[in-house]
RNA sequence: GCCUCUGUGGCCAAGUGGUAAGGCAGCGGACUUUUAAUCCGACGAGCGUGGGUUCGACCCCCACCGGAGGCACCA
C-alpha cells in the first residue's frame, strides 16, 4: 500500500481489508507487500482485471467508501483560461500573484514530479499548467491529486503564477473531482487517428484532436456571419415543417416515415423552398431558413443524408440581388471565419473577395471545352457535338439538357476560382422563372467555388398557372417510376394563385461552405455526428459492473 | 449498388506462412520547475467475425460485419 496516507483510500487502503473479511484469496502476484490490488477485483475475471475500466471501477468505489462524490453537481468557476491568460498574460518567469482564481475543466495531462506534480487543464477556451505542490497543498492532498486520471473533469482554486520556465501556471491551493472518467483517454501524442472511432465516439475526437474541434468553431462562426448578415438586411428568420406531406422543391428522393396519429406516411423535408415562398405570398418580404434537409440518397465525401441548408427569399428582387447577396454572405463568412476572405485550398489561394465573376452557361462552355452550344440550336446538332466529346445523352434530351451536360463533365470541375454561372438551360430547370430575353434560358446561377456548386440560384417563378403545369410533369414522372419526381402541392398553387411577389431565391450547402473555409475533403468532418451504419460489436458485455 | 484498399491490447503501430516488436496510456518504484518530463520494474492482445487450405495462418482462400477512397446519383 501507500506510503502517504490521505482521505480517499485508493484500492488496497486498511479500510478496505478491514471491511473484508475474507481470506485473502487474491493470486499469487496480486499478494505481495505493496500490491495496491483492490481485493474487490478478485470477484474478477482476468479479463476484467486487467482493464483500465475495472481499475477506475473500483477507484470510483473506493472514494464513495470514503464518503466522497465521484459525480458532484456543481462547480464555481470565476473565469475561463483565455482569460486568465489574458489578464495574466504578461507575467516575467519566476513571478507570482496572490489572486485567488478558479477554474474547472478536464485534465489532459499529469507529470508527476515526486514532491510536484504538473498537471495540464483544458477548458473550451484553453489549456493552462497546473503546479501542485506538496508544499502547498501538503503530501496527502497531492497524493490525491495524483490518483486523478487523464480525462477527469476537475475544479481547481489557486494563484496565479509562472515557472521559471516561463508557464503560466495555476498553483493550487485545492481541487475537486467533478466527474471521473472510466475509460482512458487515447495516446496524448498520436491521439485518435481511426476515422472510424473519431466519428462513431466524436466526443473522443474533439477532446483529444484540436483540429476537430477548430472545424467546429469555424462552423459557427460561417453561420453566425451568414445570420448576422441577413438580419442585417432585414430578413426574418423562421422555422418552416420537417415533416411534409408532400414532396417537392427539389428533385431527390426523400426519406418517408409514418405518422401514427394520422395514419399517414410523410417525408422528411428535401428542400426548404416552398414553405418559405408560401411566405412570401403572406408578404413577409425577406425570409430565410438555415436547416437540416434530408435526402435519401448516397453517402460520399461530399454527401451526407441530412445536411443544412440556407434558403433565401427576397421579394421585389430578382437574380441578379442574388448575386450580390450570395457574395456579401459567403465573404461575411469567410472574415469571420477564417479573418480573410482568401482560402488556401490545396496550395491554391481562392479568393472569395466580392465581386465574382460572372459568366453565361453557353460562353463558359465555348470558353473551357471551345464548343459553340446553345439551348436553342437543333437537338440534332447538339448530339452531333456531344457525340464529338465523347458524351453519352439520353433519347429524351433536348438541347438543353445537353448543354447542361457539357457543362457538368468538362466545365463544372474546372472552375475553381468563384464564379457566377449564369443562364441556364430552361429544360434543366423547372423552379425558374423564364429569362427575360431568351426563352430557351431561365434567370438561375450557380455559384462554383473549387469545382464544386456552392450556391444556387433563381428569379423564382410566381405565375401559378405555369407552376400547376410544372407540377403535373413532375406527377407524371413520379407516376411513371421516377422517385426524385415531386408531387402536386395543389395549396402551394393556390398559395401563388393569392400571388407571390417577384422575388429572387437563393441556396447554400452550409456543409459544403464549411468545407472550403475549413480546408477539409470530407463532409463528414463538418457534420458532428455524421451518419455511420450501426455500430457492430458494442454490448453489455464491454461493460462489466466492476465486481460489485 | 459496383470496384479497390483496410480492420493487430484503451490509443498509436511493426510483423505478410514457423507460432504476436515497439511506443503511449494504465500498474509498482524514484524524483519539487516539468512541457509528449525522465529513469527503473512488472503486466496486458492471439490479430473484426465465421469457415476453409496447411504439419503450422495475423499472413493464403471464401463468406459476412465495420471503415476509407473511387465509380454511379445528388447539394
Amino acid at each position: 500500500m501507500h506510503k502517504t496516507s490521505c482521505t480517499v483510500p485508493r484500492p488496497g487502503a486498511p479500510t478496505m481489508d478491514a471491511l473484508d473479511p475474507t481470506p485473502d484469496a487474491r493470486p499469487e502476484a496480486l499478494r505481495e507487500e505493496g500490491s495496491d490490488i483492490d481485493p474487490e477485483l478478485v470477484e474478477q475475471t482476468d479479463e476484467e482485471r486487467a482493464s483500465i475500466r475495472a481499475l477506475r471501477l473500483s477507484k470510483l468505489a473506493a472514494l464513495r467508501e470514503a464518503g466522497g462524490e465521484p459525480y458532484p453537481y456543481r462547480f464555481d468557476r470565476d473565469r475561463n483560461i483565455d482569460d486568465l491568460r489574458a489578464e495574466f498574460g504578461g507575467l516575467e518567469a519566476g513571478e507570482e500573484r496572490e489572486v485567488d482564481v478558479s477554474l474547472a475543466g478536464r485534465l489532459m495531462l499529469k507529470r508527476d514530479q515526486g514532491r510536484l506534480t504538473f498537471g495540464q487543464l483544458r477548458d473550451r477556451s484553453g489549456e493552462v499548467q497546473l503546479f501542485v505542490s506538496a508544499g502547498v497543498i501538503g503530501k496527502e492532498q497531492l497524493a490525491e491529486f495524483n490518483d486523478l486520471d487523464r480525462g477527469d473533469w476537475i475544479g481547481v482554486n489557486g494563484t496565479v503564477m509562472v515557472t521559471k520556465k516561463g508557464e503560466l501556471s495555476v498553483k493550487v491551493s485545492s481541487f475537486e473531482l467533478l466527474s471521473k472518467a472510466l475509460r482512458p483517454l487515447p495516446d496524448k501524442w498520436k491521439g485518435l487517428s481511426d476515422v472510424d472511432a473519431r466519428y462513431r465516439q466524436r466526443y473522443v475526437d474533439l477532446t483529444v484532436n484540436a483540429d476537430a474541434r477548430r472545424v467546429f468553431e469555424v462552423r459557427f462562426a460561417a453561420v453566425q456571419a451568414i445570420r448576422n448578415e441577413l438580419a442585417r438586411r432585414r430578413f426574418l428568420e423562421v422555422e418552416t415543417p420537417f415533416l411534409h406531406l408532400q414532396q417537392g422543391g427539389a428533385t431527390a428522393r426523400p426519406f418517408v416515415t409514418h405518422y401514427n396519429a394520422l395514419n399517414m406516411d410523410t417525408y422528411l423535408r428535401i428542400a426548404l423552398e416552398l414553405p418559405l415562398k408560401r411566405l412570401l405570398v403572406g408578404g413577409l418580404e425577406r425570409v430565410f431558413e438555415i436547416g437540416r434537409v434530408f435526402r435519401n440518397e448516397g453517402i460520399d465525401t461530399r454527401h451526407n443524408p441530412e445536411f443544412t441548408m440556407l434558403e433565401a427569399y427576397q421579394a421585389f428582387g430578382d437574380y441578379t440581388e442574388m448575386m450580390e447577396l450570395t457574395e456579401q454572405l459567403v465573404a461575411a463568412a469567410a472574415m469571420a471565419a477564417t479573418g480573410s476572405t482568401i482560402v488556401p485550398v490545396r496550395g491554391v489561394d481562392i479568393d472569395l473577395t466580392p465581386s465574382w465573376r460572372r459568366v453565361s452557361m453557353v460562353d463558359l462552355i465555348g470558353e473551357v471545352v471551345g464548343v459553340e452550344m446553345h439551348p436553342s440550336m437543333p437537338v440534332a446538332d447538339a448530339r452531333a457535338i456531344l457525340d464529338r466529346l465523347g458524351l453519352s445523352y439520353k433519347p429524351t434530351w433536348g438541347a438543353g439538357r445537353c448543354t447542361h451536360e457539357v457543362y457538368d463533365e468538362l466545365v463544372e470541375h474546372t472552375v475553381i476560382q468563384p464564379t457566377i454561372v449564369l443562364d441556364h438551360p430552361r429544360e434543366t430547370s423547372p423552379l425558374a422563372k423564364p429569362h427575360r430575353e431568351d426563352p430557351s434560358l431561365v434567370e438561375r446561377f450557380e455559384v462554383i467555388v473549387d469545382g464544386r456548386e456552392l450556391a444556387n440560384a433563381y428569379s423564382e417563378l410566381n405565375d401559378p398557372v405555369e407552376q400547376l403545369a410544372r407540377f403535373r410533369e413532375e406527377a407524371a414522372a413520379k407516376a411513371a417510376g421516377d422517385p426524385e419526381a415531386g408531387d402536386v402541392d395543389l395549396d402551394y398553387v393556390r398559395a401563388l394563385e393569392y400571388g407571390m411577389p417577384p422575388a429572387g431565391g437563393l441556396g447554400i450547402g452550409i456543409d459544403r461552405l464549411v468545407m472550403l473555409l475549413a480546408g477539409v475533403e470530407s463532409i463528414r468532418e463538418v457534420i458532428l455526428f455524421p451518419t455511420l451504419r450501426p455500430e457492430a460489436g458494442l454490448s453489455d458485455a464491454d461493460f462489466p459492473s466492476g465486481g460489485d
